[in-house]
DNA sequence: ATTTAAGTAATAATTATTCTAAATTGTGGC
DNA sequence: GCCACAATTTAGAATAATTATTACTTAAAT
């Protein structure tokens, strides 16, 4: 992530304690967890600060928003192109770097320009999978199309 | 979609409704979008209905909720493994059938057991390329990491 | 130092979704 | 065909995430 001053913003307090929470962050936070971190040392810290400052850095292209816990927003300082794999059961969200080759067939380009893509692997994660043994193994667990 | 009774559900008109609806709808309808669409035949049609039959249908593995649209939950009945391509602009979403390879290197699984996965496609379609012809070829748009 | 555009925060408003409780209705068994 | 009853519907309230509004504050350009 590029560093304070030069990502083009006004450099606020606040702002710094959301990018400092955020550099070399792994968690994908929501802006729930990003709120309650960052409140820790910041009291004053408002929602609407931690929504604002996200915006802000999306449409610099410093983080990126994602569509994959269905419940919420996640938000991922790594703004290099990557995928992700998502634990079914508990949402937790781990980046995979390897790299894909997607090409889209023409017949399947339904007239659109393509920009880019993104693969969202599901699974279980080794916590998850310890307390329900092999329960659940399967119904109409959450997404995975 | 399987037909109505073989799903083992209780079969309501409501019901029938929505499944009508659905069938063959290859659209990825919101539950706003199926409330309004069932309400014309069924006045009486409420919100729950349509979350509940939802919810059942996809227990029962014969819709999948799809976590693209960052607004809302968007459906699907076409239950075939498949990927999808999301308009960025209009959130228009295309059905992609196209089959990938997508194996996950061992170094990469942090000791997930993976269950599936699923590609999104980002684009503009062609509607939305013409409305904006040059303008906001990149910023911050949508998501897309 | 002053100015001012940009940012903060409290709070209200909105939107999607889930929950509740009461009324209604399919369905399997007789 | 009728009954009992669990499953389902419904209206509305409740919740959760996010966005919008607004008055106040501040970083940074002059």
């Amino acid at each position: 992530m590029k560093k304070y001053r030069d990502i083009g913003l006004k450099l606020t307090p606040q702002r710094l304690a959301i990018l400092d929470y955020l550099e070399g962050n792994r968690e994908h936070p929501s802006a729930e967890d990003i709120y309650h971190a960052v409140s820790k040392k910041f009291p004053t810290m408002s929602f609407s600060t931690v929504y604002n400052t996200l915006d802000a850095l999306k449409k610099k292209g410093n983080v990126l928003e994602l569509t994959i816990d269905a419940s919420k927003k996640r938000f991922d300082p790594n703004t290099a192109p990557h995928h992700h794999l998502i634990c079914a059961e508990c949402k937790r969200i781990a980046d995979i770097m390897n790299v894909y080759e997607l090409s889209l067939p023409d017949d399947e380009n339904t007239n659109f320009r393509v920009i880019g893509n993104h693969i969202v692997f599901y699974g279980i994660c080794q916590t998850c999978e310890r307390k329900k043994p092999h329960l659940k193994r399967r119904e109409g667990t959450n997404e995975q199309p």
